[in-house]
DNA sequence: TCAGCGAATTTAACACCGTTAACTCATACA
DNA sequence: TGTATGAGTTAACGGTGTTAAATTCGCTGA
C-alpha cells in the first residue's frame, strides 16, 4: 500500500484507500494488527479522518465483509451463466468457495470472524449474505423441488461441509499439505452433489 | 465469580481463579472483553500478579484451550468405555462434540479462535488436540482398516462436517432455531457414520 | 525489641488501542 | 477587510498488554 501518496485524491479514492489498507495490513499481519492509526498512517492522514468515512472500526469491517459477500455473489452468478446443469452449478460454486478462501483468506476471515477478525455487527441479517444463500438454495431447489424446509436443511448441510473443510484446512495448513486438503474437498463436495439426485 | 474473596488462598487456588475468571468473563461478555486487568480485579489482585502465573495472555488462552481439549478427550474415553460398536462410538462422540460446543461455547471459541477469541500459539501442534484426533482416527480405523492416508482423510471429513455445522449453528443461532440445527446435525452425522461401512 | 532481609504485592510507566472534542488554518465569500 | 466554512490536526479519555521500580509485609537473627 506504499503506493498511495497524499496528492490529489477524491473522497472516493480516500475511502477505498482506507479499505484497501485495512485489507492489506490484515493480509500481511493478521486482523488483530489492523488499527485505525495504522490505516491513517498508511493513507497519510491523521486518525480522526478515518471516522469521516466510517462511523467506527466495526462499520469498516462490516463493509469489507459485505464486499466479500458481494464478490462471492458475482462469482456465483458467473457460474450460473456458464452452466445450466444444477449438478455442475453446485459443484463449480463449491470450487469458487474454496478458491475465494484460498486467494483472499483475510476476507474470508472477516466474513466469519475467524483468527482475530472480529466484527460485532451480526452477519446473519446482511442482505449480501442472504443473496449468496439464495443463489445456492435456488440451485438445490432446481435439483430436487422439495419443501422450503428441506431445501434449507440441504443448504445448511452444503454450507457446513464447505465452510468446515475450508476452516480446518486453514487451521492445519502447516501440518497437512493444502493440495491434499483440496483433493478431499473436491471429492467430498462432488459426492455431496451426487448424493442430491 | 464474585464468590472469590481474598482471604487464604494457595497458589493453586489463585491460578485456577485466574482461569475461572477468564472463562467467566468470556462467557458473559465475549472474549474480546477479557483483559488482564479485569481478571486481576475479579480475583482481587493487581494486574502484574497474573504474570506470575502466566507468561502472557496468549499462554493463558492456550491453557484454557488445552483444558478444553483435555475435557473433550475425557468425554471421548467415557464413550469408549460405554460402547464397543465403532458405529455407535463414532456417533456418540459426534453428539459429545455438539453438546460440548453448546454447553461451553466460550471454550469452543477459544479452541478454534472464533468470535474474537484469539490465541497466537498454534493449535495444530498441541498434544491435547492430537490426542482427541487419535481417538477418533482409531475408531474410524477399527471401522474400516485402510491405509493411514485414507483414515486421515475420513477423519478430516468427519471433523469438518461436525465443526462446520457447529460453527454455522452458532453463527445463525438467532435466525435458525437450535433444535432444528441439532436435528440436521444428528441426521448428517448418523448418515456419515452409516456411510463408512 | 528491633534491624534487616526476602518475598509478595502494588504503583507507575510505556507504547499502543478506539474514539471524540477542541483547536488550527487556509480558502471563499460578503 | 472581515468572517464563515470546511478540512485537517493535536490532544485528550479511558482502555489494552506488559514490565521495571517501588513499596509493603512477614519473618529471622541479634
Amino acid at each position: 500500500m506504499e503506493a498511495i501518496e497524499r496528492k490529489p485524491r477524491s473522497r472516493e479514492q480516500t475511502r477505498s484507500g482506507i479499505v484497501l489498507t485495512a485489507k492489506d495490513i490484515a493480509r500481511r499481519e493478521g486482523w488483530q494488527a489492523v488499527s485505525i492509526r495504522k490505516i491513517a498512517d498508511a493513507i497519510e492522514y491523521s486518525a480522526p479522518i478515518v471516522y469521516e468515512y466510517f462511523d467506527s472500526k466495526d462499520v469498516l469491517l462490516d463493509e469489507i465483509r459485505s464486499e466479500g459477500f458481494r464478490h462471492l455473489r458475482q462469482e456465483y452468478e458467473r457460474i450460473l451463466k456458464l452452466y445450466r446443469d444444477p449438478e455442475k452449478r453446485l459443484y463449480e460454486i463449491s470450487l469458487i468457495q474454496w478458491e475465494f478462501a484460498r486467494r483472499q483468506p483475510e476476507i474470508y476471515q472477516v466474513m466469519y470472524n475467524l483468527d482475530g477478525a472480529y466484527c460485532t455487527l451480526p452477519v446473519y441479517q446482511s442482505s449480501e449474505m442472504q443473496a449468496v444463500s439464495d443463489i445456492v438454495s435456488d440451485i438445490i431447489f432446481s435439483f430436487i423441488p422439495k419443501s422450503k424446509e428441506s431445501i434449507r436443511k440441504l443448504y445448511f448441510e452444503w454450507w457446513s461441509i464447505s465452510h468446515g473443510m475450508i476452516m480446518l484446512t486453514m487451521l492445519l495448513k502447516d501440518q497437512q499439505p493444502i493440495e491434499q486438503s483440496e483433493q478431499v474437498y473436491r471429492d467430498t463436495m462432488r459426492r455431496f452433489v451426487r448424493g442430491l439426485r
